[in-house]
DNA sequence: ATAGGATTCGAACCGTGGTTCAAGTCTTGA
DNA sequence: TCAAGACTTGAACCACGGTTCGAATCCTAT
């Protein structure tokens, strides 16, 4: 029934979502999102309609999360920072799931692209303003609050293209290292 | 004769590198850049052996200056990462020629990657190399120094993916802003 | 049990895009 | 001037990959 559909396309979600890690958006290919997922290649346009929607729907969860990390983070500017920082790292990392797809909002078709850049516009907005909130209560030095964004969401989303799991640093010491550096820059 | 040639191949380097930036690497077509060059597509392949060799080159030429950037910094640890980052910025949005295409290392095929991945390495081993020169000569403080490294290039990078050369900031601005912010975090 | 819908398959369709090619034009050196 | 080779072209080739489709199978509700 509706409980066993919705499931399955969770699980394809995921699947392709390996897949565009491994291989990048472009370069991944229906045939090979079904393989991984375990179902024929036109199977797939039964759950969806097509490469655009998986793309999509993978971006919108990653982001959805986010924006929820920002909601939640309490306390100070920086401990706020900080714990929407890590999130962001963990969200990265952690679930190999559609974390590397929210990166290439250009993959999207034309029409699909407003939403999502609408939600991406309103992460960098929020974080922005804790920034700028701390600069206003003294807690950071006055500073370019856009650009200093800015450049902690590179630092944090180019984890994407180095991170191994297999590698020395578990994804935890990454994202405390690098909040650690991205929020001592600010401080006074 | 040969001088001829040369700077026909530049000429057609720099309009695939603009084809590249506004399309990205994956969706930019021979034909596009053979219109952007001036050229008809099929003899395009008569001053390169294909899309993947244009790739090459790009890339080669953007890491290529990087490095000089980096055999050419004098003075403290901090003095080089800042000559260092603004040097990056600028290669990134200066010459909007060839500088996206050096981030995707993954969009080369197989066999001509490896000689790409080494020399980004070794860039990446020279910052790293004048950050830990910092920390023991104990003009930055104790630090993650790969890990801070990888956030350094990861701001920089990004830089290719939001900025806008009718916007606000000018290039230059966006590179010292940054190198501020960065080697800030280093310092004690 | 059985009709009707949901699911599944794999082959085939078709546009796109990198590449090749045969044939022209232009340049250059003898 | 006149080959010979460099340059140039546009059409055609061909593989790849997203998508469609008709038919077979499974599931569920009555």
């Amino acid at each position: 029934m509706r409980q066993r559909n919705e499931a399955r396309r969770l699980d394809i979600l995921r699947a392709a979502a390996r897949v565009f890690r491994r291989r990048g958006i472009a370069a991944a290919g229906m045939r090979e999102i079904a393989e991984e997922a375990g179902l024929s290649p036109g199977n797939l346009y039964h759950y969806f309609s097509g490469k655009d929607e998986i793309l999509l729907f993978c971006q919108e969860r990653t982001l959805e999360r986010m924006l929820a990390a920002v909601q939640d983070a309490r306390g100070t500017a920086a401990e706020r920072l900080r714990a929407v920082l890590e999130a962001h790292v963990h969200s990265m990392l952690d679930e190999l799931e559609s974390a590397t797809a929210h990166l290439d909002v250009e993959a999207l078709p034309e029409e699909m692209r407003a939403p999502m850049i609408a939600k991406r516009d309103a992460y960098e907005r929020a974080i922005r303003s804790i920034v700028e909130e701390g600069v206003k209560r003294g807690e950071f030095a006055p500073c370019a609050a856009a650009l200093v964004t800015r450049a902690m969401l590179g630092a944090v989303n180019w984890t994407a293209r180095w991170y191994r799991p297999e590698g020395p640093q578990t994804s935890a010491e990454i994202a405390t290292g690098l909040s650690d550096y991205l929020v001592k820059g600010l401080l006074k």
